[in-house]
DNA sequence: TCTGGGGTCCTAGGACCC
DNA sequence: TCTGGGGTCCTAGGACCC
């Protein structure tokens, strides 16, 4: 048996472990940008508020009642769940950690009569102490397991746990899944088999293999051999090397002008680079993108990008922002209103096997210092705050930062918020 | 006016190799 | 009548996840 642990509407839940007074009224945590509803509390989703709702849209629906919006702050999410994981671990100590506010266990080194308790007693410990509610679904496969979270959270309120252990509750479970929760299935197939007349998980799981094969290739008859009870996704104890590093954001405002964008390009290369110092790596390809806003109407739209190969594989911020500004001087035309611009780093390679280029000299004196100054440059930014060594490319001024009007303190990472919370 | 960001996997087709 | 076969690599596009 595997179990899933997945949090009850986790950024919401996370916001009100600080925030007692958002307990009990409708509300949700917007995207980055404040854009549009990621997360929603039950009584947010009680007076009609959809996933992705727009926030200029739900301010039309205040009427309704006493809305509360927080901006995303992955800071503390992120920290929440490191501390639920370890209680997990506890408990369940085959574990992978999937996402921002789920894990899977595998349960075969335990008894079988034992499962269902221990789950509650979890579940009840991990509120204890973090105040967060999670829901627990076992099954014999990741995606049974999906499905019996799914019930648990639906029809087990008060223990949250749902042991999906005999045919009939399989059978039960899958008849009250709709298609389209499937986990594996998206909305382009969901659409192709409601057309056909299949509705429910139950109606999928009767489809000859064959079928499924064709309709959705070998990902679909993956997810059709899962609920048959065959495991097919394994566990992942530790997380696959990433094959690319991306970060692209929307501006605060529409960017006509290329200086601006230059500065925003910058911080997210160097960000990136970041990232990838951190994993040992360098890069040998790098794509910049640039686009006006998929929803404009009245304005023309346009999208570019391009994708640059580096001769010399590298992690060097200053080498790859340089890089990235001409790519995006080429790609950059005036009299668009831009939203975006973004960077992904791909041709990831561990530092150690950089291949030298037949043009270039392989690292000399002044490459291997840069690199030592790199070094100290992260743990200035590390222990300092992020960016307060920077590129001069780079600016001061931020003026296309993205929307954060709602964001709460980092509660359990940051001496000064801390600080905060004991006085209040 | 205002609508997120960061990922993965698979397939088909084209270009190339011997 | 009939013009090979086996392979790799890259890219674009489509699908999915949180």
């Amino acid at each position: 048996m595997l179990a899933l642990i997945d949090s009850n509407n986790f950024y919401v839940s996370a916001e009100r472990v600080f925030q007692p007074a958002l307990r009990g009224r409708p509300g949700c945590v917007l995207s980055n940008n404040d854009g549009c509803a990621i997360s929603r509390s039950n009584e947010a989703k009680e007076i009609g508020i959809k996933m992705g709702t727009p926030y200029f849209a739900m301010q039309e629906q205040q009427q309704l009642g006493e809305i509360w919006w927080r901006s995303s702050n992955y800071t503390l999410y992120q920290d929440m769940m490191r501390r639920i994981t370890g209680i997990v671990r506890d408990t369940f100590p085959d574990q992978e950690i999937y996402s921002i506010d789920e894990c899977y266990c595998d349960l075969s080194s335990f008894a079988y009569h034992d499962i269902e308790k221990q789950a509650i007693l979890l579940r009840s410990k991990i509120l204890q102490y973090t105040g967060v509610p999670v829901c627990i679904g076992i099954g014999a496969t990741k995606t049974l397991a999906k499905i019996a979270n799914k019930i648990a959270k639906k029809e087990h309120a008060s223990t949250g746990v749902f042991f999906m252990d005999t045919q009939e509750k399989i059978d039960y479970s899958l008849q009250e899944t709709a298609i389209e929760d499937v986990w594996g299935i998206g909305p382009r197939y969901a659409i192709k088999l409601i057309k056909q007349g299949f509705y429910t998980a139950l109606d999928f799981v009767n489809l000859p293999e064959d079928y499924v094969l064709k309709l959705m290739t070998i990902q679909g008859r993956r997810t059709w051999r899962e609920l048959q009870g065959e495991r097919c996704i394994p566990m992942e104890y530790e997380p696959p090397a990433k094959e690319g590093i991306s970060t692209g954001r929307s501006f605060c405002k529409m960017e006509t002008e290329l200086a601006p964008i230059e500065e925003a390009l910058a911080f997210y290369v160097a960000n990136t680079a970041v990232k990838l110092r951190n994993q040992q790596c360098v890069c040998s390809r790098m794509f910049v993108y640039l686009q006006t806003s998929q929803f404009a109407v009245v304005h023309r739209k346009y999208c570019a990008e391009i994708d640059l190969k580096l001769l010399v594989a590298t992690a060097e911020t200053g080498k790859l922002i340089k890089e990235a500004l001409a790519g995006l001087r080429k790609i950059y035309k005036p009299g668009f209103r831009y939203q975006k611009v973004g960077v992904e780093l791909r041709g990831l390679i561990p530092d150690t096997q950089v291949q030298a280029s037949l043009f270039e000299a392989v690292p000399d004196a002044k490459e291997l210092k840069m690199q030592q100054a790199l070094k100290v440059i992260d743990q200035l930014n590390s222990s300092y705050g992020r960016d307060m060594v920077r590129y001069g490319t780079m600016g001061f001024s931020k003026s296309w930062a993205m929307r954060q009007e709602f964001l709460s303190k980092r509660y359990t990472t940051r001496i000064e918020d801390v600080i905060k919370v004991k006085a209040y």
